[in-house]
DNA sequence: TATTGTTATACTCTATAACTATA
DNA sequence: TATAGTTATAGAGTATAACAATA
């Protein structure tokens, strides 16, 4: 830091100081989470459509945009890149052909069973500090707060 | 929900619920502050760059990146942006003229008068259900958190 | 006519690297 | 030559809206 910088003190909010907090912890364990991810070629809006394609087999592509709150066009362009890389499929559905059904391919089944791992070893690492009835709380209250929100 | 799409259940570990309630709570207060940011025409990293202006006065844009761990090259980007909404001013050092130090202007500091309060409201909304001790309590545990990430 | 998906546009952010000006 | 800042480029995400295909 430059001298003639001058850093003030303010006071803040018991809010605002939470909401400081659990954005530092966000963005500490997201960067290393896009940083676990960017070898593999993927983005986090990617590895969220292949996580969801993980446990649920086959859905409409708006179910899909609606499930992961994306807009129905800019999921497109998301499938789109994830298809030119081989790891999705789009399979019309032979009753109501107006419905794109999203499937995992082979490839896409691998990428996930090796970048799945490598994150999980980031959150092991970033939660394992607490213990298991820690974390259990901490669950909780972040659960409190989610649905507070909305 | 389409019919046809098959949800799954499969077991996930502590850490991986604890993050995926982070993350929700994160997003969900994070789409508000957007929110309330977008009408002002700000955008997060471009608030973020007023807030610590706010709170440090006159950094050279090195300072600047460095604080808000952003790319020099594209943080000047963000000032180009803000400078040409006459939110902030870059003034070259008149010792070293290699540095630009960035000033909030007074219309830099007439919207951050009317936004501040505005997410203050949002965040005192989210954590308002949290008793004064609570929110301490979450606050250090995010806090131990972040640390531990590093 | 309503719904699903696609395409188009404009803007912002990020990563990366070459370039300019000052010291 | 080192440092601070700028510019350039390419890729990706988001918001918004018009468009095509199917029902």
């Amino acid at each position: 830091m430059t001298a003639a910088s001058v850093p003030a003190q303010t006071t803040r909010s018991r809010a605002v100081l939470a909401w400081v907090h659990l954005m530092r912890a966000f963005v500490a364990i997201d960067r290393r989470i896009e940083q676990a991810l960017r070898p593999h070629g993927l983005t986090h809006p990617q590895f969220e459509v292949l996580a969801h394609l993980r446990r649920v087999h086959g859905p409409a592509q708006l179910d899909l945009s609606q499930s992961l709150l994306l807009d129905k066009g800019n999921l497109c362009g998301i499938l789109n890149r994830l298809a030119e890389d081989g790891l999705v499929e789009r399979r019309p559905d032979p009753v109501d052909r107006r419905y794109n059904r999203v499937y995992l391919t082979t490839r896409g089944r691998e990428v996930l069973a090796t970048v799945i791992p490598e994150i999980d070893m980031v959150l092991e690492g970033a939660f394992g500090a607490f213990g298991p009835e820690e974390q259990d709380g901490l669950r909780r209250a972040l659960g409190r707060l989610d649905r507070g929100v909305e």
